[in-house]
DNA sequence: CGTTTTTGACCAGCGC
DNA sequence: GCGCTGGTCAAAAACG
């Protein structure tokens, strides 16, 4: 769930402005994407991003199988368990993936990626990028590609979870910090 | 000088 | 079994 705060925590960054300011939150983040539907019916993109504008933004994770969007007409669809028995191909954790309406590619969400794969896919004219999680000990994949159909979109697919915070996020809770104003923690 | 990117090789899964 | 396709490895280069 750490990845909803997606929107640029830092503003560092700021040549992702090019976006228009016309509708920049539904451009920011258009949907999300299972992996079942991202690999295996590649035949026909699944994605009828054409209606976009009304296309609603459909959160799905592909761990949990549930869905927080509206539409749950093609959810059933893949949810079904093909084989129960193939544990042994258990992933990393849960893959999300969403797209992103920005020309560059490198999207910081405050973790520190180190890109350890490039491949030209076949359904795909760009190229994917694969990215790792650097910390230690964490094993958070990132991948990265581009729409073959709109180039201006980006699609970033995360597999797994991190075991460690973000080194950006600097959460301080308000409790604690009144606590800690009593400067007795510990040693 | 340590870390990251690059890039081809390598490997595993799947369909025929 | 073979070939195709996608994912990862790893050595060298590049970068700060």
């Amino acid at each position: 769930m750490d990845f909803f705060y997606f929107g640029n925590p830092h503003p560092s960054h700021d040549h992702l402005h090019n976006m228009p300011p016309s509708s920049p939150e539904i451009a920011l983040s258009d949907y999300l994407l299972l992996d079942d539907f991202l690999d295996h019916h590649h035949g026909h993109s699944p994605s009828s991003q054409s209606t976009e504008s009304s296309e609603k933004t459909t959160f799905t994770d592909a761990t949990h199988g549930f869905t927080t969007g509206a539409t749950s007409k093609n959810n059933n669809n893949n949810i079904k368990c093909k084989n129960e028995i193939s544990e042994s191909k258990a992933r990393l954790g849960p893959r999300i993936a969403f797209r992103t309406k920005s020309e560059l590619e490198i999207m910081d969400d405050g973790y520190k990626w180190r890109k350890y794969g490039k491949k030209s896919v076949k359904s795909n004219p760009n190229l994917r990028n694969y990215y790792k999680c650097s910390s230690g000990g964490c094993s958070v994949k990132k991948r990265v590609e581009r729409d073959r159909e709109d180039s201006s979109y980006v699609i970033t697919t995360y597999e797994g979870v991190h075991n460690h915070e973000s080194p950006f996020t600097t959460y301080y809770s308000p409790i604690s910090f009144l606590h800690s104003d009593d400067s007795t923690s510990s040693k």
